[in-house]
This record gives structure tokens, sequence and C-alpha cells, in this order.
DNA sequence: TTTATAGTAAAACGATCGTTCTAGAACTAG
DNA sequence: CTAGTTCTAGAACGATCGTTTTACTATAAA
């Protein structure tokens, strides 16, 4: 063989992901990656092939690290909304922790993928893929939550997407009006607690 | 004096808009710009001052030309919740009639402005201007079609988040997954069907 | 130890970016 | 007609971008 990486793949894609989370995959330079990864560029490119093979690395351990941890609880929880509530307890959890300034804020796909989403298919794909992930969680929480014959005023179908609708824009206002991105997920908890006055404490 | 302008600052901001819209800030270059305007960057130069107050004025249009003249029916509409029904209806109907590779796709300001908002004040702040004023023509519109005392079990300000977030998250959808976004604005029809059973025809 | 291979450092690359400079053309007020 | 001002065309600018090349270092297998 030859001679070992002097560097840590996961911690250095994680630094990646961190600064392309702040600053957007354009908004990220080279020079940027160096200095948060300290790692050369030519070390970069001999392991990512290029900025954006790093970039979608980062994009992979994001929805791996930061998303599906979150979605597994809607996929396993008790058979009541408990697990609904959680979800978005968590993300208002998380909304309220960041700093104001915090590099990490809202959602990495909300804020730098949709852009690129319009003229690049695979990027494109990935953020249909996750709309789906999330979108199929909250149906199995809900269909885990609802008594076994649903309102027949509303459909699954629209719960989800109101669910998904909340979920996705208080991602998006978390760079904008923090207060009002909590106020969202706070009205998504409210409205599953009509759907489902009756809670397992 | 001196020599006149030999172009429409009027259809230039509007073409400059078209081209920020599809590509984004970032995105859309001078040489693009220059041929999408059919001016040159002289006098984009003289007559804007930079780059950023061509799209400064390209937002400015976009909220005076295309966000408004939709919130305009709900602030002036008639005592029930045909307002609200015909927002939504309006939003789909333009959602529908692009084609898929339009260049206007979904938001101008959800498209590009919100990659901007975190790094930026006055981009932050117009983005912010833009939910506030939704929201208010949201709210009004409900108000207007509530009967005086609302139902307890929810308030006004949870319909107006869940309108709002609707109508933010169907922007964003517009551009990942066309008939998702669709459905997106009809679950908001279905939610206000639901809320005033009685529409006057 | 030798040899082959893989990783790293740093400089250099061409391309493209937004911006400015230079020169001249078009207009109005006097 | 002249003087003064404004607008425009096009080249040129320095900076920065992502990428590649060159030279060197370190390791594993022979």
């Amino acid at each position: 063989m030859g001679r070992m990486q002097t560097f840590d793949s996961g911690v250095v894609v994680q630094a990646a992901r961190n600064l392309f989370w702040d600053k957007g995959f354009d908004g990220a330079s080279l020079a940027e990656l160096e200095a948060a990864t300290g790692v050369g560029r030519s070390s970069l490119y001999h392991a990512f092939g290029s900025k954006r093979g790093l970039f979608d690395a980062a994009v992979t351990d994001y929805l791996e690290t930061v998303i599906r941890p979150r979605l597994a609880g809607l996929r396993a929880g008790p058979r009541d909304s408990s697990a609904l509530l959680e979800y978005f307890a968590g993300l208002a959890r998380a909304t309220v922790t960041q700093a104001p300034d915090s590099a990490q804020t809202g959602c990495l796909l909300v804020n730098c993928a949709v852009g690129l989403a319009a003229h690049d298919e695979p990027t494109r794909a990935v953020v249909e893929g996750y709309r789906i992930e999330l979108a199929e969680a909250l149906r199995h929480a809900l269909e885990n939550a609802a008594a076994p014959s649903p309102s027949a005023a509303e459909s699954v179908d629209e719960r989800v997407r109101t669910l998904t609708s909340l979920s996705i824009s208080a991602m998006l206002m978390a760079r904008v009006n923090r207060d009002e991105a909590i106020a969202l997920l706070s009205t998504a908890s409210n409205q599953i607690r009509d759907w489902f006055p009756d809670p397992v404490i």
C-alpha cells in the first residue's frame, strides 16, 4: 500500500458539513473548507474528488446524523401521540438551544440544497427523498396515534401535509425569525393535541 | 441635462428579477444579466450602482408586482371565506400554469433571499417583512370569515400560522415536487372549508 | 532495504467573478 | 453653436474561484 491518511474522514466531513450548513454550497470556499477541516485541498481532493464530492458526503452525513435520529422516534414509538409531540418538542429544543448567531441553524437541506434543486437533478432528488422520508414517518406516527377509524372530516393525508409543512417552514424561518419558528412548532404540537386529546402521559 | 437613458428601467428590472428568481443572487452573473436585460454593464452600474443594487430593485419590484396583488384580495374581500379560498386557488393556478422547467417557479424570496438572510441583515429584514405582511393579510381574512366568536378550540394565531406555513412550504416545494406543492395548497383550501363550512357562493 | 503506492504541501493554473476605467456618443441648457 | 452633463460601449482590472500539477513524504508489502 502506501502512506496512511493523517486525518479522520468522519470528523472532516462533519466539519465541512457544518460550514456548508452555515454558508451554503456556493458560499463555502475551498479556503474556508481547508480552514474548517484543518486539511489541505490536496488531501480533500484526493479523498473526495471535488468540492461537490465533499458536499455530497456532507449531505449524506447530515441525513444520517441529524435527520434520521429524529425520524427514528416517529417510526418506533408507543401507540399514542407522544412520538409526534416529542418530535416537534425536539425540533423546538434544538431551535431554542442554537445561539441566535450559531452556524448551524435551521436545516441544511432547506438552507442550501433547495437553492440548487432547481438546476441540479441529483440535489433535487435528495431533497425530494428527504420530504418523502419525513412524510412517511409522520404518517406512520399519525396512524399509530389515531383511533382505528380516523375522523372522516380530515384524512390522514391532510394531516401529514399540515405537519410536514409546519416542520419545514419552521426550519426555513429559523434563520429569519427564531421566535416565529418556535411558534410554528408549538402550533404543530397544539394541532396534535387537538386531534388526539387523550395522550398517554 | 445630458443624454437620455436608452432603456426603460422598469422592463430592465423586470428582466433582472426573472433571472434572479431563476438563478438566485450568486447564480446570476453580470454577463447573464447583460444578456437578459439587453443592457451593458456600464449602464447597469450607472443606473443601479452595483449588482446588489439591481437585486434590491428586483426584490422591490417582485414585492409590488407579484406579492402585493395577491395579498390585496385577502385585505379587501367579502365577509366570508371566499378571499382565503381564492388566495390559495390563485397560488395553485400559478403553480400549475408554470411549465415544469419555467424560470419563475415558486417564490423569489423563498428561493434565494432566504439563503442570504443568515448573513445579511437587510435581506433578513426584507424576508421577515414579507412574512409579517402575509401573516397580517391572512389574519385579516380569517377574522373576516370567522363568526364573531372564534371557536375556542383553536385561536386565530394558530390558524394564521397553519396557513402561512402551507403557503410558504408550497412555494418551497414548487421547485422540488410540483404535484406536492399543489397538494399543499389544496390542503390549505380543505382546511379553510373545514373551518368555515358555510361559504357564500 | 528496496520498491511501489498513497497522502500531503504548496505553488500555479485558467476561468470567472464583480467592478472600474477610458473614450466617445447623445443630449439639453445657454 | 457651444459648453456642460449624462449615458453607453468595451476593454481592462484585481480578486477569487475550483481544480490541477509538481515535488516531496510516509507507509506497507516484497
